[in-house]
RNA sequence: GCGCCUGUAGCUCAGCCGGAUAGAGCAUCGGCCUUCUAAGCCGAGGGUCAGGGGUUCGAAUCCCUUCAGGCGCGCCA
């Protein structure tokens, strides 16, 4: 409607004035949107023209005003230096609902557009039980992937598993010493995590133990054969863990090459750094010296001859270039690694990677805290995602118990809403932002939340499901009242907001206009019947309705969140 | 010390590629269920947009600076 709207302007300049030529003339970007609809659907300042013109901007806003002459638009009006556009309501609403209609759950999508992104996420690390602090990279990239895939892209989802380090033969040092299988596979995750922690309680007294675990991981590297059978048990079990909690959340990959993976594929790195003399010693150690950039220098290959976190990145990003020909590589990996990842494209820029500065981007999100408190297994004061998940869905459990007793999968839609309570949240606010994590918080149902929105969802199914097969021409008068029209509104804004989305990978940019979609309609909903005894009018709204419907369920599917028929 | 990020209502945040009286939700208080799902809707109170400068017709938004908090800064990942 933006360049509808934009176009009628452009009109209506050429013929009020003839100083402009096509080149010169404001593009839809120059519309904006009115902070009250009574004021229009569209504004053009006028501001920006006065100097030109030589002519206030009030009477810029009048002379355009007169000038314009549209289908599109009922009145165009002169306030305060701004011309105000007001939609045709009816020509407005037809259009909406049919493109809706049309494109179904595409709407806001493209076609392929022949372009490929990686995704590296959640990413989560052998021997540790999936926690809240794992919760934003996993939604977050399974979200982006979404988007994505919706915008037209290819898309590979890596889990690039943390399964390399001397703190796996400590592990393995550990389990030799005090463990067993029995106690492994009973125990899980906690169990592999217990045989860490003591396995450190008990280097402080034996100081032998460090060495042992240093072997270990020697083995490991070299692929010794009893090394690696344990290591790969203890990865499976981690697996295990994880899959479960991300098949409740819907979440899959495309590949688990972690770390370990590009053990083998480093050399080239190291040829290639060398060949360009990017490589110099330091203290034992050989690294990229990135002073020119105002950068510390990029470790590389450590005094002891291993190599390091940043090697193995540098090794993984070839590697997906080459396999995966990416023309975006996404890490959505928290903040405090914002130097790590700056300096390993710098260092590939360096190489001669030109791609590197465009295609890679470090998808940033902030840290969660407990109630204040920095978690810590230690101290206890960690909460387990599916802690939380399971709580969340007693809490829709029981909500349900209370408000919709006669409801036939209670069990269902109690994980749906539990579920998406949670996801929802983690995906409203802008991804840099700390999260502080509080219990009465995250098992609250009201207001700006998950449940708000897939209530409106399932409200709306309901309304569906009463109404009668038959069908009337519908007659879009019954949606130029101002609530139907700010529905319309916000389902307009929709596509826009997926590209945002994409444009920044910030997913919270969907969770908002579906959420906005939501309120609006819940508005619309208690101002208006929509079945009654007028059949034009009733078969409009329940295309209104129907519109409703499948936009939000498109946006919560676009952030993983799932869109109950009933609750 | 240097670098990056954040600072908007009691709390959590949106608005940040400049525009009209700064918006939500939670919490508090008060209304609305004999009508399509009240996990809903409506209303009230609550703000020196951290402070100070600057640019501009116009600044929460851009620039400079101070302050506060978070994160990072060589052989962990």
């Amino acid at each position: 409607m933006r360049t509808e709207v934009s176009k009628v302007l452009r009109e209506a300049i050429l013929r009020a004035f003839s100083e402009f030529s096509e080149a010169e003339l404001p593009g839809p970007e120059a519309l904006e949107i009115p902070p009250d609809s009574n004021l229009g659907d569209f504004a053009f300042p006028c501001f920006r023209l006065s100097k030109a013109l030589r002519m206030g901007p009030p009477m810029i806003a009048q002379k355009l005003a007169e000038a314009v002459d549209a289908p599109e638009v009922a009145t165009a009006q002169s306030v305060g230096g701004y011309l105000n556009f007001f939609l045709n309501r009816k020509n407005f609403a037809g259009i909406v609902l049919q493109n809706i209609q049309e494109t179904g759950d595409r709407y806001g999508g493209a076609p392929d557009c022949e372009k490929t992104v990686v995704l590296d996420y959640s990413s989560i690390n052998i021997a540790k039980r999936f926690h809240i602090g794992h919760l934003s990279t996993t939604v977050l990239g399974h979200s982006l992937k979404r988007i994505y895939a919706h915008l037209g892209w290819q898309t590979v989802g890596i889990n690039h598993l943390g399964d390399w380090g001397t703190q796996f033969g400590k592990m393995i040092a550990a389990f030799k010493h005090w463990g067993s299988w029995e106690m492994v596979e009973e125990g899980g995750v906690d169990a592999l995590t217990a045989l860490y922690v003591r396995f450190h309680q008990e280097a402080e007294e034996n100081p032998a133990l460090e060495d042992e675990g240093r072997a270990w991981f020697r083995r490991i590297e070299e692929g010794d054969e009893e090394a690696l059978s344990i290591f790969d048990r203890f990865k499976e079990l981690t697996l295990k863990d994880a899959k479960r909690v991300y098949d409740i959340l819907g979440v899959s990959f495309d590949s688990y090459n972690g770390e370990a993976f590009y053990n083998d594929k480093m050399g080239r790195v190291i040829d290639e750094l060398k060949a360009r003399n990017l490589l110099v010693e330091s203290k034992g150690a050989l690294v990229v010296d990135l002073e020119a950039y105002k950068m510390p220098p990029c470790l590389i290959v450590k005094s002891d001859g291993a190599t390091l976190y940043a090697t193995r990145d540098l090794a993984a990003a070839l590697w997906r270039k080459d396999n995966y020909h990416f023309d975006k590589s996404l890490y959505v990996v928290a903040y405090q690694q914002n130097l790590h990842f700056q300096q390993v494209f710098k260092v590939l820029e360096l190489m001669g990677y030109d791609w590197a500065k465009e295609q890679m981007e470090h998808v940033a999100f902030g840290m969660v805290s407990y109630e204040g408190q920095a978690m810590s297994t230690r101290q206890g004061n960690i909460i387990y995602l599916d802690e939380l998940l399971k709580r969340a869905q007693e809490q829709a459990l029981s909500i349900i118990r209370e408000k919709s007793p006669k409801l036939e999968n209670p069990g269902e839609v109690a994980a749906q809403v539990g579920v998406g309570a949670v996801v929802f949240t983690t995906l409203l606010n802008n991804r840099i932002k700390d999260i502080d994590f509080w219990w009465d918080r995250a098992l609250n149902f009201d207001g700006d939340t998950g449940p708000y929105v897939q209530y409106t969802h399932a409200r709306c199914c309901s309304v569906l499901r009463r109404a009668d097969a038959a069908s009337a021409a519908p007659s879009l008068e019954a949606l130029t009242n101002d609530e139907a029209q700010a529905v319309l509104r916000m389902l307009s804004r929709f596509p826009e907001a997926v590209r945002a989305a994409q444009r920044d990978n910030e997913p919270s940019e969907v969770t908002r206009v579906t959420l906005e979609l939501a309120k609006a309609f819940n508005k619309y909903y208690y101002e208006h019947r929509i079945l009654d005894e007028d059949p034009e009018a009733t078969a409009a709204r329940l295309a209104l309705v129907r519109a409703v419907k499948q936009v939000i369920a498109l946006g919560l599917y676009l952030i993983g969140v799932a869109a109950p028929e009933a609750m």
